[in-house]
DNA sequence: TGCCAGGCCGAAA
DNA sequence: TTTCGGCATGGC
């Protein structure tokens, strides 16, 4: 990878196993695209950079202070997951799973973004949750010019709160643009508040969180993984025992189950005990 | 044409 | 408390 005199080589740990694929496209965010180099461009809270993994190491665009002022929350750069990856793997199905999300990084996202994504992905698959979302932020988000292209940040809850599901018809979310609409209005009328989630224990915020128009569990799970990076948030009991029941020892098969997210959730699990000290 | 995709909602049993 | 059909859209 060529690095110009704007751009940061940054290697985020030695022993890291960083992999921008793994990372973007295990369904935890949906608005990074892959370049025709290999990088990945995205925009988090109104920031625009490129990213791409050498060797395990993160590489990003821009400069250090940037990089420490955003992007290493983000990218949850303070947690060792090598090492996580390497305590967890006490069996055969941990081992495969520990190898194959060894490049995986909970990202901390933008609490009201990750709710919004996970609200168009009820009943929705990947490549189509990424494609309403990328409307979502053509039509209403602030444009960002980034390497000679316009790129847009994720809509403001003020920008959606005042839309009527017609105006949305272009995002072609179906039912799910209602659901947008009424988080948008929540936020506006402070009914709904990031600030007070962030202060409230895993299960009062989700119960919180489930008073909004179509947040059931699934959803509220993991906007609260996800957008408040609880790392608890997830029923492991239920989803793991059934996850390990369906590995027959064929990693490669496993993921092509119908079990193929609920590994990830094995692997956040196991980020839940080792960072609670549990 | 019918089924399914990383659900949720509300009615009915 | 559980079950089930409907809900928009698009790919296979």
């Amino acid at each position: 990878m060529q690095i110009t005199e704007h751009e940061t080589y940054i290697e985020i740990r030695s022993d890291s196993r960083f992999s921008a694929r793994q990372t973007f496209t295990c369904g935890q965010c949906f608005r990074w695209q892959e370049q025709a180099d290999g990088s990945w461009r995205g925009v988090v809270r109104g920031r625009a950079a490129r990213v791409w993994d050498d060797g395990g190491a993160l590489c990003i665009t821009g400069t250090r202070a940037q990089f420490d002022a955003l992007w290493r929350g983000y990218f949850d750069c303070d947690t060792d997951y090598a090492s996580i990856c390497q305590s967890f793997a006490v069996d055969e199905f941990t081992a495969a799973a520990a190898e194959f999300g060894a490049g995986i990084r909970i990202l901390n996202q933008e609490p009201w973004e990750a709710l919004c994504t996970f609200l168009i992905s009820q009943c929705n698959n990947i490549p189509r949750i990424a494609a309403i979302v990328q409307r979502l932020c053509t039509g209403w988000g602030q444009p960002i010019s980034f390497e000679g292209q316009t790129l847009h940040a994720f809509p403001t809850p003020d920008a959606l709160a005042d839309l009527s599901p017609d105006d949305l018809a272009p995002l072609r979310a179906g039912y799910r643009a209602p659901y947008l609409i009424a988080a948008a209005q929540a936020i506006e009328s402070g009914a709904l508040s990031f600030d007070t989630l962030r202060g409230l224990p895993t299960e009062d915020a989700r119960r919180y969180i489930m008073q909004l128009r179509g947040v059931g569990r699934k959803v509220a799970d993991c906007f609260l993984l996800f957008g408040l990076h609880r790392l608890d948030a997830f029923p492991v009991d239920t989803w793991m025992k059934k996850a390990a029941a369906s590995y027959s020892g064929d990693m490669k098969q496993f993921i092509d189950s119908p079990f193929a997210g609920v590994y990830q959730q094995y692997f956040f699990y196991y980020v839940r005990e080792h960072q609670l000290g549990k």
